[in-house]
DNA sequence: GTCTATAAGCAGATAGAC
DNA sequence: GTCTATCTGCTTATAGAC
């Protein structure tokens, strides 16, 4: 039941709402308590202030977009294997929450010391299992060689890009919205047989 | 001479670069006023309003972003030619504007009206163009059979996010400025010759 | 916890002298 | 054309009653 929510969620989950679309600078807290259906004053009873309210959804928006990226890339899977299951999932995520990763793009572009509450210390070992991994499939024939960081690259490009881009991109394919999600739906398919078939020897 | 600059042009280029960097909501008439070494006043002399002064940036931005890509799209070039050309040509002038893929999404997403003056009725013809190309490309046997919308897709996707996801993935990668133009620098060739790859028969 | 009323500060825009 | 001074409205945040 939706009554159930406490305030304190809807003021959250409004929030969200409002900063996914209008971003910080565009947000106002009047429209965020009006989502909520309370009044201005509740906002700073829950949350002191507009950036920490900001903080709190910023923070759960970097953790769906990044969370589970990682385990993935760390699960003992063949190469190929894994980077079929890393664009599923990766998609997947987005696809449950489209505006993310827009949205944490353009507020990390605002303020990019915020990264550090995004990026963990262990880029450094998934990388170097990453590379790892491409060695011996190399050595083994199975793909040819190719640089880790623009593997990397194109795997988020093509997962994530369609996403940010919507609005251009569905009008220069003269899609309408029903035709562009057929397309999004497609798109762990397509992605990951891309890249497969660009990694032949 | 920098001093050649009319008064308006200087507002104009550092209104440029507050808008790139800040978007329109973030942007302060005050700071531009600064940074074109002028008084508040000035800005509205010249522009009447933060909207028109925007509106003039934005154009030339989205001028930039699209202007140059459906020329080489029409080009009467085979189909491996030309996605080869549309590539290069498309990184070169976003390395020549590193703001502008980002600027221009973010504004698009906060009022997609304005696609109208992006976007020309031109669409139609060039993805009709293009969809005869790969049929006949499929026919010759030089290419597997491939959806047109997809390899748009993945054609500016792999050109452009490294440009917009430039903090994360710089970090990610565990790269520093340097490292970063390098990569991005080697984008050209490494993107030509993924999608090339990936459309062998 | 929730409300109304209001304070305090800032941003965009204008008036008017020079 | 360029400046200083100022207005007006909006936005965040707080005070204080209930």
């Amino acid at each position: 039941m939706v009554s159930d929510q406490t305030t304190e969620e809807r003021i959250f989950e409004a929030a969200r709402d409002v900063f996914y679309e209008q971003g910080f600078d565009g947000a106002r807290m009047q429209e965020i308590a009006r989502k909520a259906g309370i009044n201005q004053s509740m906002l700073h009873y829950y949350y002191r202030s507009k950036d920490k309210l900001f903080d709190a959804v910023f923070k759960v928006a970097a953790a769906q977009a990044l969370g589970k990226v990682f385990v993935v890339l760390d699960a003992d899977l063949p190469l190929l294997e894994k980077i079929d299951r890393f664009v599923h999932t990766y998609i997947g995520i987005i696809s449950a929450n489209p505006h993310i990763p827009a949205f944490v793009l353009q507020e990390l572009r605002r303020n990019p010391d915020r990264l550090s509450s995004v990026v963990g210390a262990t880029a450094r070992d998934h990388l170097a299992i990453l590379r790892r991994q491409i060695s011996e499939a190399v050595a083994a024939g199975q793909i040819r060689p190719v640089s880790p960081e623009h593997l990397v690259a194109n795997m988020l490009a093509l997962s994530v890009f369609p996403f940010i881009a919507r609005p251009i991109l569905q009008t220069a394919l003269e899609l309408d919205a029903s035709g562009y999600d057929a397309l999004l739906s497609e798109r762990g398919a397509e992605v990951s047989s891309f890249i497969i078939k660009a990694l032949k020897p």
